[in-house]
DNA sequence: AATAACTTTCAATTTATTTTGAAAGTTTAA
DNA sequence: TTAAACTTTCAAAATAAATTGAAAGTTATT
C-alpha cells in the first residue's frame, strides 16, 4: 500500500471510529493527521490537506487543545501558529478518559445521589425498582470511576501486569 | 422529588448520556425505561411512555435485544411480546464491553495491522512517524483490549480488589 | 496609524441521523 | 380460511449536528 492510501485510510477510519463514540468525524480526522504528522501543521494545511473550512479547522483544533490531545507551537519566523498532538497513545488515552470522566462521570454521579432520595415508600414495587436500579447503578459507576483513577495512574505496562498476575 | 419527575429525569439523563457515546437517544431511553421497570412491558407500552412511533419503539427494542441488554417474553394468556432489561448494571456494563471489543475493537486492530505494511523507506519522516503511530496504537488498543478481556471475565468487587491492593 | 497577516465567530446551509406512520407481513385463534 | 392481533419494514419527513465562508475581530509589522 502506498503512502498516501494508507494516511487516508487512517484517517477515514479514525473518523469513523470517532462518530460511533460521540466524537466529531471531523475532529477525530484533525486528531489522526495531527497524530500521523512529523512536524507541526498550520490550520492552512489541516484545512488544505483535510478538504475542510476555515472555521471547521479551527473549531476542532481548538476543541482538540480543549481535550488536552493537541497543543499550539510559534514557529521562528512565522506569524501564524502551528499545532502538533500529543504522540503517546497511552497518554491520549489517559487523557480522554480523564476529561470524560471529568464532563460525563461526575455529573452523572451527582444525579444518581439526587435520584436515590425520590419520594416513596417501600411497598410500592416501581418505586422500589427505581431505588434499586439507581443504587445499583451509582454503585458500579462509583467502582468504574475508582478502577479508572487508579488506572489512568499506571503505565502503560502496569495494568496488564496486574490483570495477567490475576488470571496466571 | 416526585416518583415521576424522577423517572423522567432518569430516562432524560440517560438519553443524553447514550448520546454522548454514540447511542441513539431513543435507544438509551428505551434502555432506561426498562430498567426501572419492576415488571416487563409491551411495545404499546413503551410508545406510550415514551412518546415515540410504534417503528421507532420496535427498532430500538430491536436492537438492545441485538445488543444483549434486553430481553422477550411471552406472558401467558397475552398475544404479545413483552420486553424486559437485564438490570444487573455491571452484567449490563460486561455486556456492553463484550458487542463493542467484537463491533470495534477486532475491526481496528485488524485495519492497524494491515496499515503497518505500508511501503517507504526508514529515512523518510513522514512514512516513519506513520509507522510508528499505528504500532503505538496497535500496542494501546491490544493490551487495553486485553485488560478488558479479562475485566469483564471478573465479578463487581474483584477489579477494584486488585487495583486497590496495587496502591495500599 | 494604516495595513497586512492571521484567527475567531456565527448565521445560513448542508449533511447525517432519527423518527414517523401507514402499509405490508406474520402469526394466532375462531 | 378468514379475520383480528400483532410485528416489521421503509420511504418520507422531521430533527439534530456538522460545516461553510464571509465578515468581524485581533495582533503584529512597517
Amino acid at each position: 500500500m502506498k503512502y498516501n492510501e494508507a494516511k487516508d485510510t487512517f484517517i477515514q477510519a479514525w473518523g469513523t471510529l470517532g462518530s460511533s463514540w460521540g466524537i466529531s468525524r471531523s475532529m477525530a480526522q484533525v486528531h489522526a493527521l495531527l497524530l500521523i504528522s512529523p512536524d507541526s501543521l498550520s490550520a492552512e494545511e489541516i484545512m488544505e490537506d483535510l478538504k475542510i473550512s476555515r472555521g471547521n479547522a479551527n473549531m476542532n483544533i481548538r476543541d482538540l487543545i480543549d481535550w488536552g490531545l493537541v497543543f499550539k507551537e510559534q514557529v521562528p519566523g512565522e506569524r501564524k501558529e502551528f499545532f502538533y498532538a500529543e504522540k503517546d497513545i497511552w497518554k491520549v488515552a489517559k487523557q480522554i478518559i480523564k476529561e470524560r470522566r471529568k464532563r460525563e462521570i461526575e455529573p452523572i454521579l451527582t444525579l444518581l445521589e439526587e435520584l436515590k432520595k425520590v419520594d416513596g415508600t417501600k411497598t410500592d414495587k416501581k418505586h422500589k425498582a427505581f431505588i434499586d436500579t439507581v443504587t445499583n447503578l451509582e454503585s458500579v459507576v462509583d467502582k468504574a470511576d475508582f478502577a479508572l483513577t487508579r488506572a489512568i495512574k499506571l503505565d502503560e505496562n502496569a495494568l496488564v501486569g496486574v490483570l495477567f498476575k490475576l488470571f496466571k
